[in-house]
RNA sequence: CGCGGAGUAGAGCAAUCCGGUAGCUCGUCGGGCUCAUAACCCGGAGGUUGUAGGUUCAAAUCCUAUCUCCGCAA
């Protein structure tokens, strides 16, 4: 069967090894176009496209799959199938219809819960305890094709974003390459999602990432580690950026005020809205590499009345 | 030439404006105290101040160049 692969970042990149490595044809490889990135504003290409060109795969980056210039493409490498693993565009109608088995993407939620771009995120600043990965058949909607297969995952409630993205990735490249065999065979079931129960959740915006002290403990901690390592959790210190890399829950009562620090034998304790507390664990500041709480505290003296999230200087 | 911060002991920082013995917190090593400890006390080691030039009696500090790291923006 020959399969045509569509994925950009790293979380794409164990489902197209996988394919290699299983020997399918990867007859092309879709990725977004390199695009200008850091302080340099260097070009720089997708994790999918190295991961390809090692395999000296055919890679095509088009800026649109629209008026046909996706169809186009696909007849150059004829796929009996298209395999979809966090693209990044909307594939149109004539691209859907045009592989003999369709177009399977591989999204990490358990549909129809989380729908959308960044399902690993929301489900971790939920506090969900369990996410998972489901293959389906798409269709013209955003996540809304038949399921396929599914795999539950457990989170932990230490885990991070990325944590789970590595996690979820290595799933997706299984459960990619047992959804591929049930096409092969025939005997693949398609299982509609229950439309009434869709949850659909958006890209992640920077200002996500400011904290507010006043709501509780567990609700800052999810939010710490759902945006790690992107785009990550914040707040001010003396008026400067302070991002917050990692957290615990701590189980020590702090009935100071929300934001208060409370440092201690080399921890940093923080109040929270509903009179406990956080621990930071490594954070960094504005202009500053990222260090543990030890190493802030030796340097940073703060002083017992100093609280996060002010915008105010103090002396 | 997008805007800005920063390179000082193993770590995080101070001293830089206004040149004059490089200091603090922690770690580390040794000793002491203690039923005991991540606690406390005493002592030690560890620096050609990112690099290269320049000014000066004297440069971490002033001037010039250069390398590296980071925040914002994209």
């Amino acid at each position: 069967m020959r399969i045509a692969f569509m994925g950009t970042p790293d979380f794409s990149v164990p489902c197209l090894r996988a394919l290699v490595e299983a020997g399918h044809a990867v007859v092309g490889v879709f990725c977004q176009p390199d695009k200008p990135v850091g302080r340099k504003q260097e070009l720089k290409m997708p994790p999918v496209k190295e991961e390809a060109l090692r395999h000296n795969l055919p890679v095509f980056q088009p800026k649109s799959l629209r008026n046909g210039e996706g169809v186009r493409l696909l007849q150059e490498i004829s796929p009996d199938l298209v395999i979809v693993v966090a693209y990044g565009k909307i594939l149109p109608p004539d691209v859907l219809a045009f592989p003999k088995y369709g177009c399977v993407n591989i999204h990490a939620s358990l549909l129809p819960k989380y729908r959308g771009a960044s399902p690993i995120h929301w489900a971790v600043i939920n506090g969900d305890s369990e996410t998972g990965v489901t293959s389906m058949q798409m269709d013209e909607g955003m996540d809304t094709g038949d399921i396929l297969l599914t795999e539950r995952c457990p989170i932990g409630i230490n885990d991070t974003t990325e944590d789970l993205f590595d996690r979820l990735s290595a799933i997706g490249a299984k459960l990619l390459l047992k959804t591929i065999e049930q096409i092969e065979a025939g005997t693949a079931v398609r299982i509609p999602q229950d439309h009434t129960k869709a949850t659909t959740v958006s890209l992640l915006t920077k200002e996500l990432g400011t904290i507010d002290w006043t709501q509780s403990a567990l609700t800052i901690h999810n939010k710490i580690r759902g945006l790690y390592s992107w785009p990550g959790a914040h707040t001010l210190l003396n008026g400067k950026l302070l991002k917050l890399h990692h957290s615990l829950l701590s189980d020590k009562s702090g009935n100071g005020t929300p934001g208060a620090v409370i440092p201690a034998n080399g921890k940093l304790l923080v109040c929270c809205g509903d009179n406990r507390c956080i621990e930071l664990t490594e954070l960094q500041p504005e202009g500053k590499k990222r260090m543990t709480a030890a190493a802030f505290l030796n340097g940073a003296h703060l002083s017992a009345g100093t609280v996060l999230g002010e915008n105010e200087v103090k002396s």
